[in-house]
DNA sequence: TCCTGCCATGACAACGTTGTCCAGGTTCTA
DNA sequence: TAGAACCTGGACAACGTTGTCATGGCAGGA
């Protein structure tokens, strides 16, 4: 017991180093190293032995060791609001695809919405020295990452912009894309659209209220706080909305939902009423071309990997001005959009 | 330049280390570590000279170096197949709660079903030494493993066992869902009933087109070949095998969808059919509810839930035996599981 | 034969942190 | 007041790897 008195825990479970492979293949510990990083300057002969002592001892080179000695750990991390989000699985294969393809592994954690919960996990990613970071923001102040940057982590937001610093973004065109939805439906005939989305804190839900609003405003029609719903995913608050809107003095004949969450529930309720609503969503969402759900579609899996991609030219060492990307989105008319107006 | 002539890249961005702290402070670099980790013997006034040097210099602890000394990475990997694939989101979400409650954090890639990109990727997870491993195999011959789970990286397989040894595997009643699903049909009547599934090399499609077969059996039914498909979630081939199998000589009444991907592609191709096919799909799929398909459902949250649970109680100490959980399957009839043999 | 130069190899320090141990100072007790 | 007990703080080594540099052997040319 002696001997592993300095030892209170198993490291990795005893495992063999680079020490034990050299011990037993009779050569210095940097030979061993340069087997096993493939480096030139080694027999054949010398390597053939350092090989065998690898194979019999089991040894993995530990990572640990050598990101602290490089300084770079070739991970990068994602933080994202919900992995269980269909709209967010995309999103991180696309930036799992890129990193993969420079070597790198990701780490991703969900906020889960909540602000605090977004610091937390950004800067434990900072704390194991991430080379970079891709952030789908939950807060709106960012500045908290403002040391990080600086002192070398590179930062991508997407999605949803940066609070209060200056940061690379990649975004979807939400004004735009909700404009033309809205748009669309008032080629379509309407005049009563009601609007349902998130809380307006987040960037996109406000931008998409401000698309909706910019689209009634350009066709001269007004807009009653009856049509707007106050913001919230919740299924019971957007199905009393939709009744509301529905039952309201002068009641909407089309809606337009702000997301794909928002977009089922609302599918959902319409199926129940008895009049047809006509019926726009931002997101598409699986199965809604079968059910003839008009859509602004976005491409979650183009946010990723030009976050990605942006992420990695910095690493490359690009040397650019933070920047703004805006993807644009596409109107899919599946019939739900192109219903007329319905008298009650 | 001759200062940083041994350091050819800047390390971190040159962050401050606990040293640099130590020497803004005035104080030992041990009484830094103090601070930073909460740790006794620390006066007040002490601790506030060294709050202030962190604050001042931007100072993040390095859990590379930490983690290179404790030994821990506080860190799990998990391996699945394709994280845009909707049924993965939930798993992955649940096994990162848990891991979030043990204070761990989570590296995830995808396979994408190819079992040499599965190895890669776990031995990449091993070499940097993560606690822990949550691995939904491709591949079906994992003895690969067998050196780092001796060497201690706790391992527990998800949706599908282990091939070739001996290990934790947390597993869906794939066989009696299939069998209920498929008895389910022949309650309403059905006799001639096809099933679609993903190939057979895959455990979960090999159990369930054994509970199709197990159910056809204990019904006294034959099973023809032209009423089973090759296997393959490929939607072109999977449409010829719905067109094949109701024109064939002996025409189906009713399909058995193996998993989510043939599911969404047999409903489509459904839809454009002239006559009503009863079916029953393995996997619920978001708005199933509205389009009336019947489903076998299965809990990918409680999947993960539960290997990730018994994962982190490996990494606590226990020493159980590896062992199978098996979790049940719940039918979900919403019509088009009901629809009785339709005539040609 | 001797020298030059190259090549394979290994010794050593360093990456940034934490565990161990010791020193010096203070407080309490006999 | 001396001594013990305690507390704060720091020096030092170690974790496993990689970069730098030195060494020794060997081939080739003068």
């Amino acid at each position: 017991m002696a001997d592993t008195a300095r030892r209170p825990e198993p490291r990795y479970g005893n495992r063999p180093t680079m020490k034990d492979v050299a011990a037993r293949a009779g050569v210095g510990l940097k030979t061993v190293s340069r087997v096993v990083n493939g480096e030139p300057g080694v027999t054949p002969d010398t390597e053939r032995r350092v090989q065998e002592a690898i194979e019999i001892l089991g040894f993995r080179r530990n990572d640990s060791a050598r990101v602290l000695r490089k300084g770079r750990t070739a991970t990068v991390g994602l933080v994202l609001e919900d992995l269980a989000d269909p709209f967010y699985g995309p999103l991180s294969r696309a930036v799992e695809e890129v990193a993969r393809a420079h070597g790198a592994l990701l780490i991703n954690g969900s906020s889960a919405e909540d602000p605090d919960r977004e610091q937390e996990l950004a800067l434990a990613l900072c704390a194991r020295r991430v080379d970079g970071l891709i952030v789908i923001p939950s807060g709106d102040d960012h500045r908290y990452l403002e040391p990080e940057m600086r002192a070398g982590v590179a930062t991508v937001f997407v999605d949803r912009p940066a609070g209060l610093i200056d940061a690379d973004a990649v975004l979807t065109d939400s004004f735009g894309g909700a404009r033309d939805g809205v748009a669309h439906l008032i080629a379509h005939g309407h005049r009563r659209i009601g609007f349902i989305g998130d809380r307006p804190r987040i960037h996109t839900a406000a931008e998409r209220l401000r698309g909706y609003r910019a689209a009634m405003e350009d066709a001269g029609l007004p807009v009653r706080d009856a049509w707007v719903s106050p913001g919230s995913t919740d299924p019971e608050r957007v199905r009393t909305a939709v009744r509301e809107m529905l039952a309201a003095p002068e009641p909407v004949t089309a809606l337009f939902a702000g997301n794909n969450r928002v977009l089922v529930t609302v599918v959902r309720a319409l199926a129940a009423h008895p009049r047809p609503v006509a019926l726009v969503g931002f997101d598409d969402i699986e199965l809604a071309d079968l059910l003839g759900v008009t859509v602004i579609a976005q491409d979650a899996a183009a946010l990723g990997r030009t976050a990605a991609e942006r992420l990695f030219r910095r690493l490359d060492g690009a040397d650019e001005a933070p920047a703004r990307v805006v993807l644009g989105t596409t109107l899919l008319a599946r019939g739900s959009g192109e219903i007329p107006p319905q008298a009650d």
